[in-house]
DNA sequence: GATCTTCTTAAAAACGTTTTAACGACGATG
DNA sequence: CATCGTCGTTAAAACGTTTTTAAGAAGATC
């Protein structure tokens, strides 16, 4: 009853074969005749037998997990690509080790370090510090890495990501679409490659109109990317007078935040200001004055980053490296006319 | 540069000590000499050597990974309790697997195998189904178990939650006290003990005031709970004629939905409806009007559950085990007046 | 009836760590 | 001088699987 902790050793005693046997059952079971193979499992039932993980990996050479490292476990985009890696994960009976790097390079080395020693299969991240080295260092240890949310530079590196300058200039030229002169683009640390790269896109759609991206576009940029920084931003646009025709908001949270500031003043939108978002989270879609965003197929990106991993480690030989970039889709609502 | 898995025999040849030295300095530092410790930790970083997690746990006996089984990754509810969890449990240099139950009770019943095969060391669980058995065979195993957002009903269990009664009188006592007569609870299935409880908790709070439940208390029960099933109860509320004074939704997501629901039919909130909502997630103080809400401890609850969890795991004998429940705490914002 | 296939199963050797019991060295104690 | 701890270290035995190699049984071929 108690600490029993059933081993494959009293399963095969029970069904009156051999420990070996057993293992085949589990694993090969094409292997081993039907007539002991149904014994077999019938033992495995009534003992309760539950395979030991760590024993099998030990022996095996690889377990039965995967590591993810995500940027923000709290906002929403994040937690769509988990739940789509979960689902995955589960279909094939992986487990997945779940690591928060808050944007921290060292709690992200901290989380690379953990996978080691669990010695995931593979690893999925969206890479917070520039922690290249330390992922070289992984795939020497045989453990495959998948970028996500991440264009990979090299040919050897699998990655996902959804093109952001595309993603950029569908805003920006929806926005010039209804007529906006001057523009806005409220962003976080342009360091980020995703904000410096939908700044890009914007400029681009500029260029493309024929104005002067130095011209018509004022950038301002804050140190977060949540609500409560949205909300500061619009303080400070309307501190500094005279208001822009629309506004380009490089995550939902931020816009969300730039919303409440502008009603809050007495600032219709769409009506005096147009607003756009990126990423199109739930939330987006229920905000009283419904949000234009840029969709991502962000539980997409997690799922097909996952099956690509997991490809890579059940088909190493076959397995093709490939760097997938989803495009970006347009939603209008009511927050631009 | 090497392939794979330096040893701790590797470790010890280089330092010329027995493997078993090695051990020592990873596991209990204080037993081996200074002058051979420093030896060995040089070679490990020399070799670049990480721990065999498998390995270990094999011959320990135990791992240092804990399972967590949410309802809903999605809800920012259930997302702050995982980055607490994480915290601590990175902390404590204890690695997370995460799983996602969709509130589906055979899903749940398979995380909590793969949880079993891992051999975790013990699992935070917020409980879809009725899967109490399965949760006491765990605790057979040696693997200790605490509820999440669920007190037990045992004390031989920890579980950490939050008193939705309470919650449910806080809300509906404020909105009496903002001169509504009529009230209405959207909520999800009654069979999910918070609903269940939020409503007893709404009846006394009318109870009290002297008003007559079935009289004052309208309930609209929804199959799911996010922000589109909240615009379908405003839908329904508004076609029904005669609107209620004001709302109580089940959760905050269900009060987005209404209230954007609420305000496109034209009804003014607070003017004409007095709306509260339920966990107080980041979006609630972010919407155009601002919403009121109950406000749980929730990053905390994921923090409590862990710290719980742990000492459970490292101090068997002297662990008491406890039934936290936190009280819920009132936000008023300009949802209600 | 002996020899060769084929198909199953058994036996044993790993995998990398932790842990236990034993050991030698060295002072301190009697 | 013998005895006893103490301390730091080591050798070797686990832990529960998987995998490889060998062996056994049944059936087919000559």
């Amino acid at each position: 009853m108690h600490m029993s902790s059933v081993s494959i050793k009293e399963v095969a005693a029970r069904a009156g074969v051999s420990p070996g046997t057993v293992s085949n059952v589990l694993n090969r079971p094409e292997k081993v005749a039907e007539s002991t193979r149904s014994r077999v499992e019938e033992a495995i039932r009534d003992l309760g037998f539950v395979r030991h993980g760590s024993a099998s990996s030990l022996r095996a050479g690889h377990s039965r997990t995967v590591g993810l490292s995500v940027i923000d476990i709290g906002n929403p985009f994040f937690t769509d690509v988990a739940a789509g890696v979960e689902e995955v994960a589960s279909e094939r009976g992986y487990a997945v080790i779940l690591g928060n790097s808050s944007g921290d390079r060292l709690k992200e080395e901290r989380n690379l370090l953990v996978f080691a020693e669990q010695r995931v299969r593979g690893v999925l991240i969206t890479p917070a510090g520039a922690n290249l080295a330390k992922l070289d260092q992984l795939k020497e240890r045989g453990i495959s890495v998948v970028l996500v949310d991440h264009p990979a530079e090299r040919a050897d590196q699998c990655s996902v990501a959804v093109n952001d300058i595309t993603g950029g200039s569908l805003a920006v030229s929806h926005l010039l679409s209804t007529g906006a002169e001057r523009i806005a683009y409220v962003t976080g640390p342009l360091t980020i490659r995703q904000c410096a790269d939908r700044l890009i896109g914007a400029e681009r759609a500029l260029a493309a109109a024929g104005r002067d991206p130095g011209e018509a576009l004022e950038e301002i940029a804050m140190s977060a990317m949540n609500a409560r920084s949205g909300q500061q931003a619009a303080e400070k646009m309307i501190a500094g007078g005279r208001l822009p025709d629309a506004v380009f908001c490089a995550n939902d949270l931020l816009a969300l935040g730039m919303l409440r500031g502008l009603l809050q003043a007495g600032v219709r939108v769409p009506r005096d200001v147009s607003l756009i978002g990126y990423d199109d989270i739930d939330f987006a879609s229920a905000s009283t004055v419904s949000l234009s965003s840029i969709r991502q197929p962000t539980h997409r990106l997690g799922r097909v980053a996952t099956e690509l991993l997991l490809d890579e480690c059940d088909n190493p030989d076959s397995h093709a490296h490939q760097q997938i970039m989803f495009q970006p889709e347009l939603v209008i609502r009511e927050s631009t006319l």
